[in-house]
RNA sequence: GCCCUGGUGGUGGAAUUGGUAGACACGCAGGACUUAAAAUCCUGUGUCUUCACGGACGUACGGGUUCAAGUCCCGUCUGGGGUACCA
């Protein structure tokens, strides 16, 4: 019988469907482990074979979980609001939800076929409401709910507004607003209800606030950070930019602190730590005040004018030890006293520069990054020691958003400063030793003060510790910690995601109760906003709470949904919790979540915020979401491309300049392009191209000409389908045929009539035409070929291109295994006794297959199994005492196969509980040990030796040795160094 | 710029704690079986040198520590990913 992976696969993927094998046990004696793997968002394009390499990654860590007797939960599900899905339904006016539903089949389908033991009872999907009525409870939970600095966790609103009625916000210590002013409890009590409601708000853990956004008018929608790519919307690739906006936020600063503490204490890569580490981005320093000290020429009238707001400046730094190195102070043009500062003479330039500023986009910003710009107010601060008068100056360098809003330049050591300093020929003013200011700012935390008054002489350590005793002694100000990390906007305006369950009374934001979720995403006629730029949700008719108030019309963002998902597989169908509390504290955390890093400081850090304060509330008994955590690497796709010579070098008929007309479609051979980039190409290939655009052009256009035919050639290269080139050759017909405008395609073809495309590696996407479905895999060489064919790929760990090359050479190890068990069509299993060699090769397996496996090395076990096959086939085993173990072994890698060899073996029961074959290591020691024996570390000879001798018989053996004497010839060795049961080295 | 990762044959990669560098697989070359192909099996395959035995070199580059370095330390170059006027 031949090794029939269609029938078996087919087989197999029913049986387990049909008995529901991987159903996980909520009441279980055993052990839990909960693998989880980041669900997918169902796309157009299909699973891809980048997206497999995780969760065959998981699945065999769930399998072999299962092996060794853990009750395992192992679910999958699709983060399905998103917006591919509502830009296709803008184009087609087909409602998101079908096509979501549509992906997810396909979806499906493709994930049935690799043969996961995923536990499909419990699959999630965020955009079902069953579902999002929960996403939208929490949401009320924080809305509920704000952060006491006492006890330094979340709690129920409730308790602040008691607080606020017998005793006013006075000895209220919270993480809320800045600008929230001191009340007392008759004042609280005398406030209207919308007073009210706007001081609560402030202390919200879910508010409702004024933020700056980025904001996306042609997608309308407010974008975060990581959905910005180069100033530009990673979707879409649209201009953003900043706006103040009143939208739903999230209070996750206010866990910044913990946050990064709990990295701690898990068992994350220590990339991504960094990367979460450095995006929540702590930075301790002093808080400093400087005094705003009279311009002679400022006018009396102004003067008084800022006596009565403010006195000070108030500026952030970690350097408090250049304190004596300030030569100017810089805001942001946002700054609040910008205006009162701004000295007559200098208005116009300021509101000249505060406006640009302000209208700069976010992509004009990044494109300017070193174009330093700035404006002088007029106005001086005082030195708090010196009381030298310092120049207060405008740049956009410095950010509102960040600390005060306003910086102590110290150009000699900070760059940024030195920069500014340079371009407006400010001093700079040198207080630490050892830098070189001709050249560049000396940046670096170490070396001695001078230039200093109190703090000459010291180190930076000494002087940051003294300056800020000093600082704080004279009220100035005092030890600060600020973090990057800014709270998260909650809302989105757009139509496919989560409403948020708000409701307006006069103007005041009320939750829904928890009987009224969910509050279900009602119908709209276009996915578009409003004329009147409100969010599509605007658009539904007769969408009003208790039909008379107005719902909140955006709806949450992309990483609602998952920032929870992991509790719901605990409980799916639970229609009274989001999870019942003895099962999420039976399945507590996830063991092992893998996943693609791109989410490491989005996702990651979202799901930890909400697993905190859920815990903070009481609802859930852990603190963090996921124990261990991998990312596997990215699956890189080899695009392909063709050179289209550029339209823009032709000139349009002479009868009409804006004359509409095809685009000549000539295409360059690789080969003869990179020979146009390196301006190589000979005369004659110059005039052959050209004869043959004009060809072409002609029959689309007969009156047109060249505009400099030599000087403006030059191509750009277009993606091309990967499926219609092989070996980078195009299929011309396929090409011609693949897009209406190609259809008079032209090819300036390679020496040998091949048109050659140009190839590159990246990321795999349907964009770049590269994708690279695993179907067509599973159906040449069967699905047990490709999971173990992307584990031998490389670490997990590591991005890869994605290449076939190997995969005769797994599919043939799995053709061997089968060998063992049938020869000419036989099943030939005995039941003799193994012999030591067989027993050592199941049992160093057995071991390394264990080793491998607990550390996620899954490329090294598939080498380790076709070491085990091929001597076995050596020896040639045929013995159930060897083989059973083995399938046990081989089962979480290739499923198919060994299910099907352990019911030839004669087993009722499937294999994937089988009890995981454990390490004899007395069939592992060895007679004899074959030392390598060196001479100053270079291997020159091996010897076999009795491995029951001693260090010092060993010695004594090898110095007899003829060949050491030998090499020796004559000398004695200075040392003689012998590593029992390893090797000898000669020191001569 | 900063942070994180990598750099090993023609290719993907192995070497878990400093102890025989190149496991396993692909590719390539030669051979067996076959009318032929596929499939399968066998042999060889880091580089240089030698008829051969053997020898020399070799883990991006330059140094160092060590009896012994792909592995540890210092410096340089370079691929990939993340991130940024964060004071």
């Amino acid at each position: 019988m031949e090794y029939n992976f269609k029938d078996i696969e087919a087989n197999w993927q029913k049986f387990w469907a049909d008995n529901k094998t991987f159903a996980a046990k909520d009441d279980s004696a055993k052990e839990k482990y909960y693998v989880l793997d980041m669900f997918p968002y169902p796309s157009g394009a299909g699973l891809h074979v980048g997206h497999p390499l995780g969760y065959i990654a998981s699945d065999i860590v769930a399998r072999f979980k299962r092996h060794k007797g853990f009750n395992v939960l192992h679910p999958m599900g699709y983060d399905s609001f998103g917006l591919p899905a509502e830009q296709y339904a803008i184009q087609t006016g087909q409602h998101p939800k079908i096509t979501t539903e549509n992906n997810i089949a396909v979806y499906r389908k493709q994930l049935d076929k690799i043969g996961f033991s995923f536990d499909w009872d419990r699959e999630v999907r965020t955009s079902n409401p069953d579902y999002y009525k929960w996403t939208q409870w929490i949401f009320i939970q924080l809305f509920n709910s704000w952060y006491n600095k006492n006890t330094n966790k979340a709690e129920p609103i409730s308790n602040l507004i008691s607080a606020f009625e017998a005793h006013g916000n006075a000895n209220i210590q919270a993480h809320c607003d800045d600008d929230v002013k001191s009340f007392t409890a008759e004042q609280w009590k005398a406030f209207t209800e919308k007073e009210q409601s706007d001081v609560v708000m402030a202390y919200r853990m879910a508010y409702l606030g004024e933020a700056y956004v980025n904001w996306c008018p042609q997608l309308g929608t407010v974008l975060a950070n990581d959905e910005i790519k180069d100033g530009l919307s990673e979707r879409g690739g649209y201009p953003v930019e900043r706006k103040l906006m009143k939208q739903w936020s999230m209070r996750i600063t206010a866990y910044a602190q913990r946050l990064l503490d709990g990295l701690d204490t898990l068992d994350w890569t220590d990339s991504l730590k960094e990367a979460q580490r450095n995006w929540i981005g702590k930075s301790e320093g002093t808080s400093l005040k400087f005094k705003i000290v009279r311009h002679p020429e400022l006018v009396s009238g102004s003067q008084e004018m800022l006596k009565q707001v403010q006195h000070d400046i108030e500026v952030f730094t970690t350097r408090p030890d250049t304190i004596f190195g300030v030569s100017f102070v810089t805001l942001a043009p946002e700054h609040e006293l910008v205006n009162r500062l701004t000295t007559p003479e200098n208005k116009l330039a300021v509101d000249a520069y505060v406006t640009q500023a302000k209208n700069r986009s976010e992509r004009e910003r990044q494109a300017d990054i070193n174009k330093i710009t700035g404006v002088p107010t007029g106005s001086f601060v005082e030195h708090p020691f010196s009381g030298k008068q310092i120049p207060i100056w405008i740049g956009d360098y410095v950010l509102a958003g960040y600390g005060t809003g306003a910086v102590m330049a110290v150009p000699a050591h900070d760059s940024r400063d030195y920069s500014f300093a340079k371009q407006f020929g400010l001093p700079i003013l040198e207080v630490v030793a050892g830098g070189d200011l001709e050249k560049e700012s000396y940046d670096a935390k170490e070396g001695t003060l001078i230039n200093s008054d109190f703090l000459n002489g010291l180190d930076v350590k000494a002087a940051m510790k003294k300056a800020i005793s000093q600082i704080e002694a004279n009220g100035l100000g005092k030890g600060k910690v600020n973090f990057r990390l800014r709270d998260a906007v909650f809302g989105r305006q757009r139509y496919w995601g989560e409403p948020i369950p708000i409701y307006y009374k006069n103007d005041i934001p009320y939750a829904l109760s928890d009987s009224e979720l969910p509050l279900v995403l009602p119908e709209v006629d276009k996915y578009l906003p409003t004329e009147d730029g409100e969010p599509p949700l605007a658009r539904a008719k007769d969408w009003k709470y208790q039909n008379e108030f107005d719902y909140e019309h955006s709806t949450m963002p992309g990483w609602a949904g998952s920032s929870w998902y992991f509790l719901r597989y605990m409980d799916p169908h639970n229609g009274l919790a989001f999870a019942d509390k003895k099962l999420a504290d039976y399945w507590k955390q996830v063991d092992l979540y893998i996943g693609g890093s791109e989410h490491a400081t989005g996702h990651l850090l979202y799901v930890r915020f909400w697993t905190k304060i859920l815990n903070d509330l009481g609802h859930i008994a852990i603190n963090e979401p996921a124990k261990k955590l991998i990312n596997q690497g990215m699956i890189q796709g080899r695009s392909n491309f063709v050179y289209r010579l550029s339209p823009a070098m032709f000139v349009w008929g002479q009868n009409d300049e804006n004359e509409k007309v095809n685009l000549p479609v000539i295409f360059l051979s690789k080969n003869i392009n990179d020979k146009l980039k390196k301006k190589e190409l000979t005369q004659f290939e110059l005039d052959n191209i050209k004869e043959k655009a004009i060809t072409n052009f002609k029959t689309l256009n007969p009156n047109f000409e060249f505009l400099n035919f030599e000087e403006n050639i030059y191509t750009s290269a277009i993606h091309v389908d990967v499926n219609i080139v092989s070996n980078d050759i195009l299929d011309e017909e396929a090409f011609i045929s693949s897009r209406e405008e190609y259809k008079n395609a032209v090819f300036i073809k390679e020496d040998d009539d091949n048109y050659i495309c140009g190839h590159e590696v990246e990321k795999m996407s349907k964009s770049k035409y590269n994708v690279v479905t695993p179907d067509d895999i599973a159906e040449k060489f069967g699905s047990d070929t490709l999971r173990l064919y992307e584990m031998f790929l490389g670490p997990l760990e590591q991005s890869k291109p994605w290449n076939t090359n190997g995969i005769t050479g797994v599919h043939g190890f799995l053709k061997k295994l089968w060998r063992l068990f049938y020869q000419n069509d036989a099943f030939t299993i005995t039941h003799d006794e193994p012999t030591k060699a067989e027993l050592k090769t199941l049992h160093k397996t057995i071991k390394k297959i264990t080793e491998d496996i607990e550390r996620f090395s899954f490329n090294t076990s598939v080498s380790n199994f076709m070491i085990c096959v091929n001597e076995l086939t050596d020896l040639k085993c045929n013995k159930k005492e060897i083989l059973e173990p083995l399938l046990i072994c081989l089962s979480p890698y290739a499923p198919h196969i060994t299910e099907e060899l352990w019911k030839q073996l004669g087993h009722t029961e499937s294999i994937a509980f089988a009890q995981f074959p454990l390490v004899n290591e007395a069939f592992l020691i060895d007679d004899s040990i074959n030392y390598p024996v060196s001479v100053n570390g270079k291997l020159k000879f091996t010897l076999e030796l009795p491995a029951t001798l001693t260090k010092e018989e060993v010695e004594v053996e090898v110095m007899k040795n003829e060949q050491t004497i030998k090499l020796l010839a004559g000398q004695q060795p200075k040392k003689v160094i012998v590593v029992h049961k390893k090797i000898v080295n000669m020191v001569v």
